[in-house]
DNA sequence: ACATCCTGTCACAGGTTTGTCACAAGCTTA
DNA sequence: TAAGCTTGTGACAAACCTGTGACAGGATGT
């Protein structure tokens, strides 16, 4: 849990943490995150992040919280020993910046950041704080396919959203970044499944 | 043995090797880490370690050289289908896929994630949500024979469904990956009993 | 106060998917 | 041969899914 982490980690000096986002008995103040980040400002230990699939938004979170890498649950072991062996090779000085700082995928740039794309064509749009939302959870999935469900609770977290705001969400997307909205070439729909950020192939 | 599993690797192929670490008949060269090791630096090939409880720090060696999995021993044989049913689910990559990455069968491919067949003729087409189900389900049991019921239920769940519903489907199916629906090669009916994805012999 | 933007809601259109009905063909059994 | 059962099939209707336009409330800035 949080407190014997952070009490540990001082104790034992570890070269590396595998930190799991979902800690059991975190307090209101210290999430998973919040250890995080207290534990970079404090030293340059390796730290790879432990993720539930579908909230792949921690994944932002955590990098932008210090993280070194992250490893998405349900994961093979011989998975974490790879990513593990990863980053203790690139040193501590490793200047591994925030991969997702920019995401640019066929033509398509989106700095989440700024919350702003710039199309193909050289347009620039800046996209509303919802849209920027489901772009960069689509963006960071590129290829696979995303429920509905997945979708409404990472853009209006588990209580709020329904799927008739997500329709209408992605209309206003796709009108932003879509060439012809009406035949969208990036944000595909898989009917009954859910959407997805098209890969070209 | 050491020298025969190596052998009977590069003969048969499979999908997946359960490795007993404690090979009989290991020369020096030849533990079963290096075996591990050998044929993970050849292959993708799934990987299950056996250990003896007691002796954990073998995991992590199995796990550097290359091992999807570990099962201490003694295990239950549940146990063990089910880390084998795990592995294989998420695909060679490490990634996690939910459902069996792809079935192919007799020149059938069969991606459940999408919804899509590609057929020997090289067309593909997409199922529909009932339709993917029913085939996932025969292919996952090829070469048995699954009773109404059991396509049933498995399809529409304990409560809905009925045979009729099941005709119809199985119809629909067909006419999408049978070459002559009428003379299905595929799915078999075994009269009074049920369907069977057909195997070749 | 006013205009503007963002967001949620309603209503509807078009397409697809699924369930239901009716019936034909084949096999088994009396 | 005649029921009786099972399986395959076509047609149709209901349900569902997705996309879309219009509109209203709330926030924000002037």
């Amino acid at each position: 849990d949080a407190l014997s982490t952070l009490q540990r980690w001082q104790e034992d000096q570890p070269d590396l943490i595998i930190l799991d986002i979902n800690l059991p008995g975190t307090t209101q103040l210290k999430d998973g995150f919040a250890i995080c980040q207290h534990i970079r400002s404090q030293s340059d230990v390796h730290i790879i992040l432990l993720t539930v699939r579908g909230e792949e938004n921690d994944i932002v979170r955590g990098l932008e919280a210090g993280a070194d890498d992250y490893v998405l649950k349900p994961f093979s072991p011989r998975q974490l020993v790879a990513r593990v062996q990863a980053v203790m090779r690139r040193g501590r000085s490793g200047e591994a910046a925030s991969p997702l700082a920019i995401f640019s995928i066929d033509g398509l740039h989106f700095n989440p950041k700024i919350r702003e794309v710039s199309l193909s064509n050289g347009q620039t749009k800046s996209l509303t704080s919802l849209e920027s939302r489901l772009l960069e959870y689509l963006m960071l999935n590129a290829g696979h396919i995303l429920t509905t469900d997945d979708l409404i609770s990472d853009v209006w977290g588990a209580s709020g959203g329904n799927s008739e705001m997500l329709r209408q969400l992605v209309k206003r997307l796709r009108a932003k970044i879509e060439e012809d909205p009406t035949k969208p070439f990036y944000i595909e729909n898989l009917p009954g499944l859910g959407y997805a950020f098209r890969l070209k192939r």
